[in-house]
DNA sequence: GAGCATACGGAGCGGCGTTCCGCTTCGCAA
DNA sequence: TTGCGAAGCGGAACGCCGCTCCGTATGCTC
């Protein structure tokens, strides 16, 4: 929230040689924590991948939310990026959206359990969700806008919503062989087609 | 599992009637909290609300599982009534389908915190995934396929996938207003349908 | 080199699910 | 009615978790 305050003077004091070379390691650490073993993974565990102490994960990152965030930063950059990308494409607007959702969900789906802490009411991951909302949500209204205007699909569906469902779909993939979030977001985004019958 | 154990013979030794006191106290109380504090509310809860001790619980119902299955059955076993009967009721397949989803997401968005914990993966609940899927599957299959057979909708969905994709959408609902499980699966189950164009 | 703000480590707290075992109670048989 | 083995009970205790707190160590500046 007050990370580095935004407002008026330079606050943000310049961080000692050895905090930065550690919040680096945790990062580094975190990311190979999190392929091995999920983003689920014990605080002690990535501490000691890390090879400091549980105050120190605490300080640099004061919940876990803040981690995950950091470690999947780029990643979700380029997902915010790729939708006016896919608009400007030329694509037709409702194909941008369902491109655009795939690869919101190849990014969750990649990430071992990262969807089911995504959604709201997890605690300790509250301020994820609101990252990728912050972050996603802006992107993922313009497509369906888009879509809408070009009366391609219906109205009723917000953004959030159609994110939330996409998110949700993606929670507790990893150990299902049966079930294909991909197919069944598609399911979601054919859905949202302006039914062609009255 | 084994519980009455199927095979010949009466091995079920009869319980005394303390246990059996002790069952109904166990069901009546875990409903209660399952309302106040979701079906993922602390055991020791439970126990307290039944005034009884932890061992109790786990005598009777070896995992949280069993206990959510057996507070629940009944609905279950009317949601599962539900499926043949709307396919008799000379409704198209494919409404019949639509309207066996909604009640199936109206059984769980209305049990707080059911659909998060009923899925695959979560430890201590594989039992009620499980149990769900005995039950259901075989009914969501029929509803499935009747409606692929009048050739109203798509065949590469399968009948776990699409319980499982219903299910996912409910999950964490209760703390998000701006989210409508009930619409989302109507879009799963609108997207069903075979588009009219080529 | 001295002194201090900054950062570190990990013991410790409270909450969770689950196990285990000494004690109590039941109910059958004598 | 009484005695006794088995069935059932309670809750202390264990291990795992996230997270906090504070005595100690370290980098930085003067």
């Amino acid at each position: 929230m007050a990370e580095t305050d935004g407002r008026a003077g330079r606050p943000a004091p310049r961080k000692r040689a050895d905090a930065r070379r550690n919040e680096q390691t945790l990062l580094d650490a975190a990311a190979r924590v999190f392929v091995a073993s999920g983003v689920e993974a014990p605080v002690r565990d990535i501490a000691a991948e890390a090879g400091v102490g549980m105050g120190t994960i605490y300080r640099h990152f004061p919940t876990r939310a803040d981690l995950i965030i950091a470690v999947y930063r780029h990643q979700v950059e380029a997902c915010a990026e790729a939708g006016p990308a896919l608009l400007a494409s030329g694509l037709a607007p409702h194909a941008a959206l369902t491109r655009w959702t795939d690869l919101f969900v190849d990014f969750l789906v990649t990430k071992h359990g990262l969807a089911g802490v995504m959604r709201s009411g997890n605690p300790g991951f509250e301020g994820l969700h609101e990252y990728f909302l912050d972050r996603l949500l802006p992107v993922c209204a313009q497509l369906l806008e888009a879509a809408e205007a070009a009366g391609e699909i219906r109205t009723d569906i917000s953004a959030y919503e159609l994110m939330r469902g996409a998110g949700n779909l993606c929670v507790g993939i990893e150990d299902d062989p049966d079930f294909d979030a991909r197919r069944m977001v598609g399911l979601l985004t054919a859905g949202l087609l302006r039914p062609l019958t009255g």
